[in-house]
DNA sequence: AACAAAGGTTCCAGATTGTGGAAAAATCTA
DNA sequence: TAGATTTTTCCACAATCTGGAACCTTTGTT
């Protein structure tokens, strides 16, 4: 029916489009009107009305009173709450202040999200130069330190291909595995400019209450400022802070 | 098919259905599991799967690695932005402060919800003897200053009938109009143990960017600290404080 | 190791349910 | 007030979703 990728999914039509339907609506930074959604999605006005008031109806979306769909007290009372992650965040927060202290470098903290990893939390470093706030960005996870620890681990896959972000980005899934087993080994990953030229990046795998990892935390800085000799120091820092002052609580993604 | 308060709405049982879902395992704290969504809903198995999966595909749920489903990378990401309310309350944190620091009591933050009013955001005052963190939680709004506030400035409507929580809470429809002129021509409302035994609320109106009030703020005491003659201040307070320092942003819900 | 049990997914015929065009409301503009 | 725009309601049709049962997959037990 629909041209676009479909994975000959079938039996679900009404709750795709919903889904399609509330996923924009959240996406968008202001209200999003009928008429607005109905063009984008290509839906028929009647139908897009119907699920919207669906949608409505149980609290996901409201009508913003200027005539629009935005986040409905379902989904903000949601993230008031701070979300799945929120009790790992909090859990996390002394060793990544503790880290930042020592290394006075930014620390940062992801998860696996849709495509590629997500920075969920961060703590600035002291230095000028650093890392501005990524947080509820995706990068991809094979150019990504706290990405390769997560791969490594087996705490989630691969998104698509390979895509190179500089020219020192892994393009061979080769290379890649052959680092992943590296990273297991050492129990941390590194990358340096292959995500941005300048940059190195050191993470250390957090594990649930289970002892699977599902987390990295990671240490962000220019090359001029870790060396290759620093990466394992830093590392170790990180373990160390992890080691002593968290406590995995059980919390929906563990 | 379902006994449960069907407004003869038509046309949307799946979408209904997945909405039923998505929003019990948002409300959950720990994963829940197909079956237990199953006997939780009455749904048939089947059934249940076919939609868990669409709504998994769409990212907004996703599988625990210990099977059950939880919140997926589209709410996360969501949560982790702030929802709609950030820049709301990253706006108001400053008026916030301010007035926890001029009146030693807590200050709270509240906009309309489903069935009364939320907590969004909350600054704690410097007494032993004060209000708990209730972010998150919903209070009927017409046994709240802030609900009375959102009430009088037609932010909102009544939530069903006039519940009462205490002996002085307003359960006369007209007691209660009567109240809300006068909160339109003082400019704040007021409540004394209508929520609770001891309870004193002050609460004012926040308006966004096109003049409409959007929220209120109020401040929350013990009886014995805020007298009546005290009210018309502690307002002044805040109307003071947030003239200084709260600038409407563009922001969702305005 | 083999078996049993529980949990989850796929399949399919059938009819209930969702669809989309058009018309009626409602809302905004001039 | 009339006109233009946006949103909701309506309805016949058939495409879509449903639910039971069969089929896997994983986990626990003897």
């Amino acid at each position: 029916m629909t041209a676009t990728a479909d994975k000959q999914v079938t039996g679900t039509q009404a709750i795709d489009r919903a889904c399609d339907l509330l996923v924009r609506v959240m996406a968008s930074e202001e209200p999003l009107t009928l008429t607005e959604l109905v063009s984008a999605t290509g839906l028929a006005k009647g139908t897009t009305s119907r699920i919207l008031s669906a949608l409505e109806r149980s609290g996901l979306l409201s009508r913003s009173p200027f005539g629009g769909f935005e986040a409905g007290p379902v989904l903000n009372n949601f993230a008031i709450q701070g979300g799945a992650y929120a009790a790992l965040i909090e859990s996390l927060n002394t060793a990544m202040e503790n880290v930042a202290h020592v290394t006075h470098e930014t620390v940062s903290l992801a998860v696996p999200g849709r495509d590629g990893i997500d920075s969920i939390a961060q703590v600035e470093g002291s230095y000028l130069l650093g890392s501005r706030n990524w947080v509820g960005e995706s990068v991809p996870s094979h150019c990504s330190a706290a990405g390769k620890v997560l791969l490594a681990f087996g705490s989630m896959t691969l998104e698509g291909t390979l895509v190179s972000r500089t020219s020192e980005s892994i393009t061979d899934i080769a290379l890649l595995e052959k680092q992943l087993r590296q990273v297991r080994e050492r129990g941390y990953a590194v990358i340096r400019n292959e995500l941005e030229l300048g940059l190195v990046a050191v993470a250390v795998p957090i594990a649930g209450p289970n002892g699977k990892v599902i987390a990295a935390l990671s240490v962000t800085a220019p090359t001029d400022r870790i060396k290759e000799t620093d990466e394992a120091r830093i590392a170790a820092v990180m373990q160390r802070e992890v080691a002593q002052s968290y406590k995995p609580e059980h919390e929906g993604a563990a």
